[in-house]
DNA sequence: AATTAAATAGTGGTTTACCGCTATTTTCTA
DNA sequence: TAGAAAATAGCGGTAAACCACTATTTAATT
């Protein structure tokens, strides 16, 4: 049973550049290949693949568009993304979709023909490249600290509860306090976080793992 | 100039264990051992090493207490965590407070030699398999998916306006629309999301990627 | 063409959050 | 041990959010 592989690239020099990677893999074969968004919906209708390689920006849509309306009508197709841009922001937009792989158009033979298995085989694959970027953009968000030691232990403690879906009242009676209090805390943490409203509390306490 | 190492675990057998990895190694030298939180920071007021192992559960005090309190005072030390657990949660609460790396104590005698010469040298460490834990959880998130088509279209560009702190009133004057409109579209999420307030909506909005 | 879902707008009301003050007690720290 | 920072509590008031309805107009889908 071969493997049925579909490629959605606008870039012929990428589609010649997997076919030939695959020359020797009898066990893959490509069976449609796509130059814009339109054709790919079109002939996805009549035939899935089994993996499909898809650009993140074919010439009349984007990547993501295409993936949400593929992976909602045709959830076993394996959408396995075929980049040259390692913004994470995307990378991580990808996956969340459910795409199950991401690959830089500058990866090795090896790595391509690796990762198409890996997706077929149910697995996920992400480009090595990015995985380091992974572990580098965990270290990268420090500015952490500096919130971390603007608020007072009585204010994160708060804080956590706001997250929490707590009204002041609620804080109020947990923690024994007044319902003053808990709102001088409030406005003394907006007032030092910079933000206007518990939408910028949350987002801040989520943003530097205070909550 | 000998790298000058301290190492703060209350388990006998992992210093020995630090301590025989690092017999061939002169130019590490092992400076300081404490087995409590107590000694471990009134040792570091007199001495501070080059780099410190740090374990995550001391008898007395824990991981994220005593790194805040060190690296506020003595920033320059490098906190290398030695951890026998992997919860990727604390593994990035560690990180956002300022170590410099996380092993984990099963880890090889290579690698942990490798971690605390990279560190040294003014690197970050992550141990192999959080790293790939860190791919794996990246692709775990799918739930996002199910929330992120519950919502419409008109829905999520209020909640996106929700998580940038505006006001209903300043969302109804942005789309020209009614503040009921905006008020209705809210209370709609709300619903549909199963949370109580603001802070639920932009939770899910952050956690979900759809801000 | 018919049905559904989404977006729109309203009424009327309650609850909660936000704001600027003052002021006391407690805790930390130099 | 004096001074600073934090935690506590209050007053009076405005703005915003939350809630339960009804109802019309636009898409989208079958």
């Amino acid at each position: 049973m071969s493997l049925k592989l579909a490629i959605a690239d606008d870039h012929p020099i990428v589609v010649n550049g997997i076919r030939s990677i695959l020359r020797d893999t009898p066990h893959i074969t490509i069976t449609d290949i796509y130059n814009n968004g339109q054709s790919l919906l079109q002939g996805i209708k009549e035939r899935q693949p089994d993996v499909l390689l898809l650009d993140m920006q074919l010439p009349d849509m984007s990547g993501p568009e295409l993936a949400t309306v593929i992976l909602k009508n045709y959830p076993q197709v394996k959408i396995l993304i075929l980049s040259s841009t390692d913004v994470l922001l995307m990378v991580k937009k990808m996956l969340k979709l459910g795409c199950m792989g991401y690959i830089l158009k500058d990866s090795d033979d090896l790595t391509i023909l690796k990762a198409i298995e890996t997706v077929q085989n149910g697995g996920q694959f992400l480009s090595p490249v990015l995985q380091q970027q992974l572990v580098e953009d965990m270290f990268r968000n420090k500015k952490t600290s500096r919130k971390n030691t603007l608020l007072t232990r009585r204010e994160k403690e708060i804080l956590q509860l706001i997250v929490q879906e707590h009204t002041n009242q609620e804080i109020a009676d947990k923690l024994f306090i007044s319902l003053h209090t808990v709102e001088n805390h409030r406005i003394s943490m907006l007032h030092k976080l910079e933000v206007k409203n518990t939408a910028g509390l949350v987002k801040v306490a989520l943003e530097t793992g205070l909550a």
